[in-house]
RNA sequence: CGCGGGGUGGAGCAGUCCGGUAGCUCGUUGGGCUCAUAACCCAAAGGUCGCAGGUUCAAAUCCUGCCCCCGCAACCA
């Protein structure tokens, strides 16, 4: 249980706020996992950062008419506030533009290039004239030479799915202008050879264990398709500049950098401590460090393929992931949640309606683990109603309530533990053993389940033992009942804080818990009786609150939910 | 024939690798309780497991073909 767990979240991308579709895609389920960890006593790095480079940076930057630089550091600043709201417990939320990062960006390259494993070559790239840059291809639209629409990107035509290359299009113009004042130049660039790597990266991606398979099918897709030596510089001004003559005004490709972040920022992380920091024991030579990467289903192929073989390319015993947890993409009403479009909900938007741990809990429930998940405001309501308001937030506050108003807001003494305890305690055994489980395999929506069905047990043993009738009949006994449950309380805030921290926080604040009474706890059996009878309970205003039919009607209004609009 | 994921009661999912009377949650209906946020607890109804064929004593599960939905396709990140 003292093994070193590093835990990264994919890094969300600079130009705007996130959508509930990133959020529980990469940042929150590793939230999850590295609050448990922590929880069970592991040691756990968890790191995260803002992806800052590429052309949508700069374009956005243009757009909000600011510098790039000072764009970047609003950006990453509401992006960071954004985080902390969510409870997201990044030990460090670095930044991929951060001096560190433009060091060890460098330095891979250097080692790539040492190894004989980077060559320069010429490509065509279209330039816009009018803007004053070259062109990524799918900035470059025109008409399709296939089906004749007209809108048709450069790297693919939207309408029939061809793949296209941008000089197929039939008067192509840049997207962002709309100046039809392009033409294609030819441009240096380094490129990273795959290639030579893939032997390497098949063995390593062939031995993974218990991956899942929408992560090793892309891998696998990939390296069977052959790979193909690729581009790792662009010609832009923001990035990590390359060193070498010719290349003054070029910078690295944001997906070469971008996941050379996660070892940036733990030297971000190590050089914001007081301490002699460590970060390099955490990344080289680091056999006894467990490191799970989190992220949606787009990014597989570079944490797969790209990354593993920045690092395998080194020769250097550089830290590659133990296990690749990839997500399906969350929707919203059947269609994608879009950032251009305003098309859905964002984590701002989000946090306007109703506290953090609503979302962190409906998200990872209905988290899109096997397939694409679809966000709808019925389902919504129904879920945080159901097991929010009237499962859990119900038992703590029928369980306190009745305590306040029966026994003047404190632990009774009376009675024993009898054989109720002891079935009580067995099938609790049973739902957090499978919640543990299931925690530290990441599979969340059947972890969730399992400690729905511990606050279940806790209603049906109310029902079962009825405090309210023992008063009258059997006083001994109701006081036995009404302390059991009042431990249940406790015993759920703390199985529960993974999932809903700040809720969790709050009941054992209330019940003024000590540091030892916080620890996720083992024996069961004297878990239930370890508040001792004569302590007072504090009050806890309701948990949750219920969702009414006119909030979903205003929100879906106000978010365009339920409306069939072509993007 | 591009690649991958998915198609299981009204809704959301598990089960499929290693065939053996179809399971969970929500919703619905009925009942119970009254400590509790019309919350909680119990019970019932509801499914030809996308379609067709095959293997087998036995198929949601294995094989073949087909249909539908979603995503990806290397210069968006």
């Amino acid at each position: 249980m003292s093994d070193r767990h590093l835990i990264t979240s994919a890094l969300p991308y600079i130009n705007g706020i996130k959508h509930l579709g990133n959020l529980v895609g990469s940042m929150l389920p590793a939230d999850v996992y590295a609050r448990y960890l922590r929880a069970r006593g592991n040691d756990v790095l968890f790191l995260c950062a803002t992806d800052e480079h590429g052309t949508p940076a700069e374009l956005a930057a243009i757009e909000a008419g600011l510098d790039v630089a000072e764009f970047c550091r609003q950006q990453h600043e509401i992006q960071a506030d954004l985080g902390r709201r969510f409870a997201l417990s990044f030990d460090h939320f670095g930044r991929s533009s951060s001096p560190q990062n433009h060091e060890l960006t460098k330095y891979f390259a250097r080692r790539l290039e040492e190894n004989g494993l980077i060559e320069e070559r010429t490509t065509q790239q279209v330039y816009s004239v009018d803007d004053r840059r070259f062109l990524p291809d799918r900035y470059v639209v025109g008409t399709c030479p296939h089906c004749g629409y007209e809108a048709a990107r450069g790297d693919q035509c939207e309408n029939c799915t061809r793949v296209l290359d941008p000089t197929d299009l039939i008067s192509p113009r840049s997207s962002i202008s709309g100046s039809p004042n392009v033409e294609v130049r030819d441009s240096r660039h380094l490129f990273f050879k795959l290639s030579a790597l893939e032997p390497e990266l098949r063995a390593w991606i062939t031995t993974r264990e218990n991956w899942p398979p929408v992560a090793t099918s892309i891998a696998l897709k990939w390296l069977n398709e052959g790979l193909e030596d690729r581009g790792i510089t662009r010609d832009l001004k923001w990035g990590v500049p390359v060193d070498r003559p010719g290349f003054e005004n070029k910078v690295f490709y944001v997906w070469f950098d971008a996941p050379i972040e996660y070892i940036g920022v733990t030297k971000e992380w190590a050089e914001a401590q007081s301490a002699a920091a460590d970060w390099r024991s955490w990344w080289y030579d680091a056999d006894d460090v467990h490191y799970t990467q989190f992220m949606a289903k787009d990014n597989v192929p570079f944490h797969t393929i790209m990354f593993p073989a920045t690092l395998i390319g080194t020769r250097e015993p550089w830290k590659r992931p133990d296990y690749i947890k990839a997500f399906n993409w969350l929707k919203y009403y059947g269609g994608k949640f879009s950032t251009s479009q305003h098309r859905g909900v964002f984590m701002s938007d989000a946090l306007a309606l109703l506290p953090a741990d609503y979302w962190r809990y409906y998200l990872l429930a209905n988290a899109p683990e096997s397939d694409d998940a679809d966000f709808t405001w019925e389902l919504f309501a129904a879920v945080i109603n159901k097991d929010l308001v009237g499962v859990f937030g119900n038992f703590v506050n029928r369980v306190v309530k009745f305590a306040e108003s029966k026994f003047d807001a404190t632990v009774p003494g009376g009675g024993e533990a009898g054989d109720p305890e002891a079935r009580l305690v067995a099938e609790l055994e049973q739902h957090l053993s499978a919640y543990q489980r299931h925690l530290d395999e990441l599979s969340f929506r059947k972890a969730i389940a399992a400690l729905r069905a511990m606050w279940t047990a806790g209603n049906v043993y109310l029902a079962e033992q009825e405090p309210w009738k023992l008063m009258k009949t059997d006083p001994p006994r109701a006081d036995a009942v009404v302390r059991t449950s009042l431990n249940l309380v406790r015993l759920f805030a703390i199985v529960s804080q993974p999932i809903i921290p700040e809720t969790s926080g709050r009941v054992l604040d209330a019940l003024e818990a000590s540091d030892e009474e916080r620890r996720w706890p083992s024996e069961l059996a004297r878990e239930i009786g370890r508040l001792e009878p004569g302590r007072r309970v504090g009050s806890v205003d309701l948990l949750f609150r219920r969702i009414g039919e006119e909030d979903t009607a205003a929100w879906t209004e106000q978010f365009g939910g339920n409306v069939n609009r072509k993007l």
